[in-house]
DNA sequence: AGCCTGTATTGACGTTCATTGATGCAACCT
DNA sequence: AGGTTGCATCAATGAACGTCAATACAGGCT
């Protein structure tokens, strides 16, 4: 349950060289357009927002989350799910109880990929 | 033709408090997901960046765009429409051609709101 | 005027998506 | 063991989306 599957805007190296500096090629744009498809719905953007509100190391029960929304709980569960395979989450199941958290950086990954103005070389 | 529909990452003042910041509300989220909807598709990602690859003030004919793709030009054209309509790009026809620009400060402000680590507030 | 090129719109079709009730599974509590 | 609660999965349905062929529109050219 705690393996995500998308690895796009990976921990690793900066997945593209950013939106403005040069045209993507197919197979990044796919990769990409998962994450934004996935960000793309007023539900998962407010769970987004939910969970990356507990600030770094954060964690959400969804028993916090599901009250907030005039939806069933599968469709909660259901959008939850979408985030975590769009690499932008992940859950962990304590007792009774299933937190979620947002996976350390990758928003300001991609921040940093729709940034114009590319950031300083950090040549160190 | 050179007015867009949609204000969310809006000019004048900061949309949204931050995605990481505060829980959105109903309102914010649904205009915010508008955007990233617009940036979830393959296409309209590849299109935004041929686009912002020409940096600010730059702009592409649609003649450039479409046979970059493996598409029909009514598609290509129907994906233009979209972008336009959330608000990331403007166009004008000049004579013959249309060409296609980005709005500006609308991806640093959509980077903005995604970063976590909120930028020092500006004083002066 | 007429034709040609570039682009947008329309209407239709197949696919994907959001949502739900029903069901299944996991963990706690007697 | 049995019952209860929290969450995920399944199956089905209606709406939204991506795509195209056909068509319409705009501007340049002869």
């Amino acid at each position: 349950m705690s393996k995500h599957e998308l690895e796009v805007i990976g921990q690793d190296a900066a997945c593209c060289p950013g939106l403005s500096v040069a045209p993507l090629d197919e197979d990044q744009a796919s990769e990409l357009a998962k994450v934004f498809k996935a960000l793309g719905d007023p539900v998962r953007l407010r769970l987004m927002s939910m969970i990356a509100s507990r600030g770094e190391g954060g964690e959400v029960c969804v028993c916090e989350l599901t009250p907030a929304f005039d939806l069933s709980q599968p469709t909660i569960s259901h959008h939850l799910k979408l985030l975590r395979q769009a690499g932008l989450i992940d859950c962990e199941r304590r007792g009774t109880w299933v937190y979620y958290w947002v996976l350390p950086g990758v928003l300001d990954r991609l921040a940093a990929f729709l940034t114009t103005t590319q950031p300083a070389e950090v040549t160190a």
